[in-house]
DNA sequence: TCGCATTGATTGAAGTTTCAACAAATATTC
DNA sequence: GAATATTTGTTGAAACTTCAATCAATGCGA
């Protein structure tokens, strides 16, 4: 058992904002996009991944890794997302156990409203609150955080 | 209705970085305490602020601010932690509407063990990997976004 | 090819969070 | 000081996420 380091005072400082300012982003992002258009970031960020794809469409083991979300919960939220008629669901030509979600024509009309919406807030509450070179700080430093994450695993 | 104000590239992929990287850091950080400690981020936010408080005692709204709940959820929250012990529930002298929560002497010891566990990860996962300079820019900016979001209520 | 492990995705139950409604105590207004 | 409004905290139900179990299709080794 090694000694603990624990985090210097401006380390401290540093993590703690950074932790109350995401769940207070999270939070009023998510709130934007529930009373704006009834989705929560999680399902808007399945519609962005979607819109992005070749044909809109992909298989649910990618998506999920896209979105960062389990594949269960995935699956749970895609039927939600089905059921709203925004996401449709087709068996995968060459692996039949695969499944292909694909963005109806109903959900990408949905997703341009949601978007400008969202990019609007994001820029309110997140970009244009940041000076542009910590923006890209925070670029860099959470690319790092992300690859860290996967090695891992 | 404005134009939308679209991000640029550089925005784009920085908003984006951040976005997968702190749900990913959000995530191995919950499982690894989860896992180790059998609590959740929440959860632990929840002790860290008690133990720092004076007399390791807060109203439940001043610690629903300082964690960053809403107030439903800290009570359930809370009636969680008091069945495992580690918090206690009283009323207020002054305002006999209010509630205080305290965290026991064995939510005090339970917590030194998880936080220094929880150290370990946040260094190994966020501040161990992002260069000094960054981890300040991090710091000033999310300050900034709590801010503004707080501003907007 | 047969058996067995692995992969892909879903399911239902249990646990957690959100939402709206509520009750109790305090503040405010007239 | 009685009536009304606001603040504090809890509650139960609905919505969502997690977890473990399951099923079907594929891959692999003998």
């Amino acid at each position: 058992m090694t000694e603990t380091r624990w985090l210097d005072a401006a380390q401290q400082r540093d993590w703690r904002a950074y932790v109350e300012g995401s769940v207070r982003l999270a939070d009023v992002l998510d709130r934007d996009l529930k009373a704006k258009h009834g989705l929560t970031m999680a399902e808007y960020e399945i519609l962005v991944r979607l819109s992005e794809a070749p044909d809109r469409r992909l298989r649910m083991a990618e998506l999920a890794e896209f979105a960062s979300q389990s594949r269960s919960r995935l699956s749970h939220t895609v039927a939600r997302l089905e059921c709203k008629g925004l996401v449709a669901r087709g068996t995968c030509g060459a692996d039949r156990r695969g499944v292909n979600a694909e963005l109806t024509h109903q959900g990408f009309a949905f997703l341009e409203q949601a978007a400008r919406d969202h990019v609007a807030a994001v820029r309110e509450f997140f970009v244009d609150v940041i000076d542009p070179a910590d923006l890209g700080a925070i670029g860099r430093a959470f690319a790092a955080v992300a690859e860290q994450v996967q090695k891992a695993r």
